[in-house]
Formats: C-alpha cells, sequence, structure tokens
DNA sequence: CGGACAGCTTGCGCAATTTCAATGCGGCCT
DNA sequence: AGGCCGCATTGAAATTGCGCAAGCTGTCCG
C-alpha cells in the first residue's frame, strides 16, 4: 500500500483554524482574524492508527504537520538496516520544518498511539512567514525547540548507563503533563530511542517493576515514582 | 578569568564583511552592497586558542558567530557532572543561532583548534532577516543545518559498537575535504562526542594505527584509510 | 638537568550489555 | 476450540566496554 492511499485513507476532514482549540499553542499563532482569510488552500486533517506512518525519509515534502493529539516517531536508519528514534512529537509540536526549505524529508515519521494532526502547505506556510513577523518568530522558536530536543536526546538518552537513561525517558514523557501517567510504546522503540537492545529494555522496565518505581495500571500504562526515578537519572 | 576578558584579549580587529572571503557561503549571502550600509555595528573578528571558550552555557546571548577558520565544539553537562558534545562547528559554520530568540546559550563553545570567528549582534542579523528573503531563507537554511547534525550525530556516533562510532567520527571530519587528512583531538573529546570513556576512545584508536587504518603523520595529523574504516562503519 | 605535569597508552578484573534461544501470554482468525 | 502471531519476558553464555591503576612520553619550567 502506497504512501497516499495510506494518508488518504488517514483523512478525517478539513480543519477550521480560526476555531482551532490549539490555536493559542501552534504556529499560528501569530495570526488574526483578516490573515486567516488569506488561507484558500484547505488545511486537512489526519487521524493516524499506531504504526500508521504520516510520510517516509526522502518523501518529497510539501507539507509541514502539526500534531493535535498523539505521539509519533521520528527515524533515522543506519546503512546496516538498524534504526535509531531521534525524537518523538507530541501534541502542539510541528513535524516536517525542512519542507519549508524544499528539501525531502529526513525520517520516517510514524504514529505511536492514535494521533490526529493538522497538515499545511509549505508554500502557504513560507508565504505567511514572510509577511508575518509573529509566524516568521514562532517558526525560528519551532526549528529551536526541535534542536534543544535532538541535544537533549544526545546528552540525556544516550550517555550513561541503561538504567539511566530508560529513567530519563519515562521522566521527560511526563513532564509538562499533569499527572505522573504515562502510556509506553513497544520495547523495541524503547531500545531504538535509547540505543540498547530490545531486551535491554525489557529487562530493565520489568526490573523498574519489581522495584515499585514502575506500577502498570492497564496494559503499557505506567505510574512513577518520580522522585526515586529521578534520583536514579541524576546518580 | 572572565568570559569576557577572555573574549577581549582574542579580538583580533573589525571584519570588513564586503570584502569578506567567505562573504558567498556565509549567513551574509543573501546581502547585496548597499545592504551592508545598514550594518552600523562594528562586526569583530576574534581569535581563540585551543581549550577558548567562545561563549558558556547560560550566558545571555546577544551574539551570532561564524566560524572563518578552525573547531569548536559545543557542549552540555548533565547534573552529575558529565559532559557531550553534541557538535562541531568548522568553517561556514553559524553558532549561537538561539540568540535570535533572546535565548541564553545552550552549551559551552570552546575552541578545538586554532580557531577565527565573526561575531554579530543578534539584533542586526534578526532586522536583516527580516527585511531580507534571502537572509531569512539563509537562517532556516542553518537552523536545518544543525538539526540534520544533530541527528546524525544520534544515529551515527551514539550507535553500535565503540569501534564502528570511532570510524564514523574519522569519517565524517574528512567528508567534504580535499584531503584524507584529519586533525584529531584529544581522547577525552573524542570520549565525550561518542559517548564512550576516554580508555575506549584511545585504545580504538591505538587499534586503528595498529592495522594500518590510520597513519599518524604529525602528532595528532592522521592520514585515513578511507575505504576500510567505511567498510567497519557500516558493517 | 631534574622534576612536575598532562595526555596517551596499556593491563586487568569486573560489571553491564548483547546475543541467541526458549518460554509465556493475549489477541485474533478460522 | 485450536492454532498462529506478535510481543514481552527470562535465562545463560559471550562479549564489550568500564573503572582503576600503572607506565610512558614529551613539554614546560625552575
Amino acid at each position: 500500500m502506497t504512501k497516499a492511499v495510506s494518508l488518504r485513507e488517514a483523512w478525517s476532514g478539513e480543519a477550521n483554524c480560526l476555531n482551532c482549540a490549539l490555536r493559542t499553542s501552534v504556529l499560528f499563532s501569530g495570526l488574526h482574524e483578516p490573515d486567516f482569510a488569506r488561507i484558500h488552500d484547505p488545511i486537512d486533517q489526519f487521524r493516524l492508527k499506531p504504526g500508521q506512518h504520516l510520510y517516509l525519509a526522502g518523501d518529497s515534502g510539501e507539507y509541514l504537520f502539526t500534531v493535535r493529539s498523539g505521539m509519533l516517531k521520528l527515524v533515522q536508519y543506519l546503512p546496516d538496516g538498524s534504526q535509531r528514534i531521534v525524537r518523538i512529537v507530541r501534541s502542539t509540536d510541528v513535524l516536517g520544518l525542512e519542507s519549508l526549505l524544499d528539501e525531502r524529508y529526513q525520517h520516517d515519521a510514524i504514529a505511536l498511539h492514535a494521533t490526529e494532526v493538522c497538515r499545511f502547505p509549505a508554500r502557504l506556510v513560507r508565504d505567511l512567514g514572510h509577511d508575518n513577523p509573529l509566524v516568521h518568530r514562532e517558526l525560528m522558536a519551532r526549528w529551536q525547540h526541535a534542536l534543544t530536543e535532538a541535544d537533549a536526546w544526545l546528552t540525556e538518552l544516550s550517555t550513561g548507563s541503561a538504567r539511566q537513561r530508560v529513567a530519563r525517558l519515562l521522566l521527560r514523557l511526563v513532564r509538562d503533563r499533569e499527572t505522573s501517567e504515562c502510556p509506553l510504546f513497544s520495547r523495541e522503540d524503547m531500545g531504538a530511542m535509547l540505543g540498547v537492545t530490545t531486551e535491554t529494555a525489557s529487562r530493565t522496565i520489568a526490573e523498574f517493576k519489581r522495584q515499585g518505581l514502575l506500577v502498570e495500571t492497564a496494559p503499557n500504562l505506567f505510574l512513577l515514582d518520580i522522585p526515586n526515578l529521578r534520583r536514579l537519572a541524576e546518580d
């Protein structure tokens, strides 16, 4: 099944940006009502099931996306076929910035959970960013944010023992969240995020569960013992 | 010795941007002669000795820099004091993009070799990027480039065995270079780039030398056996 | 010249992680 | 119900990289 078909199946309607619930926190927070009149191309929304991809590395990127809900992974591959997850994006995050430069997508973007996204033509965002200083600034901020995230993955999730990395990943997943409840994903994905094997990820999670640092309230939904995990992460 | 004093000592004059040898490849490649008249603030140049820092994480960033020659490392620290080098920047690269957003610098920027940089007030770049679409685009391209580098460090330099990482680092250092000769840096820095210990970096380099994959033509200057290193890196 | 010093190298034992393989569990399909 | 499949888990052996300590080399400096 090709990507186009796959994404078409995920189509869930046209967005009404003016009344968007996320409007204050997304890319277009700098727009005022008159600006919206300039949006002629339709803004489509999509609903992705876990495992479904939004785009693949090398696709010619003519769209940016913002995440309304859910979570996606950005994956890169090595020549030997091994994969590394270089970032995860969640609500209000932006994907596909590289399309603003007419570049092809750098990663596979694959949903980890059920996910909703809005799609913007790159040309539209380029034009808006051109004329509207707030959008321009917001774009820079998005790029900087992605960069900060990437750097954090290098320092926090690619250094130290497996136990430390897992602890840091868990803490990162609940940061800026109201609850300390946290949906996890497959052990294989965790390994690919942390640069360890699937088995090590599994063993570590299992060990945390035995030690009470994690409580599994539902399949793959965990309650975290934040203070103790933090001690583990920083030590 | 404070940063200000340190940098003042490194001052090496005011730049003549209009006649800059790197003008076609730096941030301002989109500027035409009349634009340069708008540059009122002086553009200063600095010469850094190895180990000297350009700025430190947390400094309030009012300047961007471009590298004229040499090499710097961008370093982040973990709470436990361990450090990780998240990027290296070289000729024509830009540092301190975060200052465009009034953010504090995210890393320590420290010279690895003798290094020359130009310094631009963030305000100047912001204004130019505002009015000149080419500068605007160039800024986005710089951000994207930094992001691509960060992702490559995650996939290439933080995955696989120590031998593979070292090989990939070496290859990366000579990419887009005319020669396969390559100046290295301390084993400690190599370790911090690859997420391994100093000893492991040392052992691996020593082993490569014994195997003839590296020939040390001068202290810390190496000739690479690119085909065999590539085989090692990809396998 | 001698000594301190810093950085590279190396040896050795240990701990962590990988690798390969087996087992178990739950959902899903027929 | 039975069987299959994907995924998590666990075990055991093999490997890798770490941590610590010692030796080595070249430089700087008195």
